[in-house]
DNA sequence: ATAATTGCAAACACTTTGCATTTAT
DNA sequence: ATAAATGCAAAGTGTTTGCAATTAT
């Protein structure tokens, strides 16, 4: 999980530390949620630092395969990622803006037991998004 | 939403009824959960019918935009289609053997409003999936 | 008759891969 | 020195589109 010391989180899963893994983890770090692949190969490139875009998804399945990224699909065809916290997160995607807003809390942590019961699967994870209008949509 | 009269859905929302349109609902109808569009047009190709790839892409999009047929992302980056039913469902995908298994019950439907005050904005919906280990791949 | 639907082939967008070069250890 | 990571160009998938031919109304 993402915390303070980023630049070591690969160096300590037994993967090189290299200027475009550390560039992709920045870029992470400060784009706006559920970014794309060319999302962060383009917020890269602006930053004056040299990628190739297959660089970018390989680091990233890298990243989705030690647990550090997220990797999701919503509304379109892309996959988006993003670092995994400590706290779990899930998003509400603006119907109107198609803005995507993390919120906080689960609503279904309480919820696992139960539904263990339920399905008799062993629950291990979920996935949750919610669609509405936010808040300046609404003003519309 | 999908009920008795599946042939008459499209026609009641001014839609012509064609050969392929029945044969993508019909599919939809006998298909396990969440078919992509190619399993789709494989189906109906194995039925003996003949369909184009591109008719069943727009068959699933007139559906959807007509409320008939929900699209969803699920893991690939294939998007999976069916059909909407009065009751809303979800799915548990077991991380074992990729079973999509579709669950009728809803765990979020009494936390809605509580969601609302949360966030402030409109919830409109949301989509669901859970991932856990299914009772066969529990026995390895 | 005519407007909607289809098939086909070509275009698209996102993602993955092979291989030679470069880089971190 | 050596194994891992990268860039590049090419291939792979799933999906969309333009247009002429077909079909439902």
């Amino acid at each position: 999980m993402a915390s303070k010391g980023q630049k070591n989180i690969l160096r300590d899963k037994g993967c090189r530390n290299t200027k475009s893994r550390e560039a992709v983890i920045s870029a992470l770090e400060s784009m706006q949620a559920a970014a794309s692949a060319g999302d962060i190969f383009t917020f890269i490139k602006e930053s004056g630092l040299s990628i190739n875009l297959s660089t970018v998804y390989r680091t990233l399945d890298l990243m989705e395969s030690k647990g550090i990224v997220e990797k999701t699909l919503m509304g379109d065809n892309k996959a988006r990622y993003e670092l995994k916290y400590e706290e779990h997160i899930h998003h509400i995607i603006c119907t109107g803006c198609k803005k995507i807003v993390p919120i906080d809390f689960c609503p279904l942590e309480e919820l696992e037991k139960d539904i263990i019961n339920k399905t008799s699967f062993n629950i291990t994870g979920h996935k949750l998004e919610l669609y509405g209008i936010c808040p300046e949509c609404k003003k519309d």
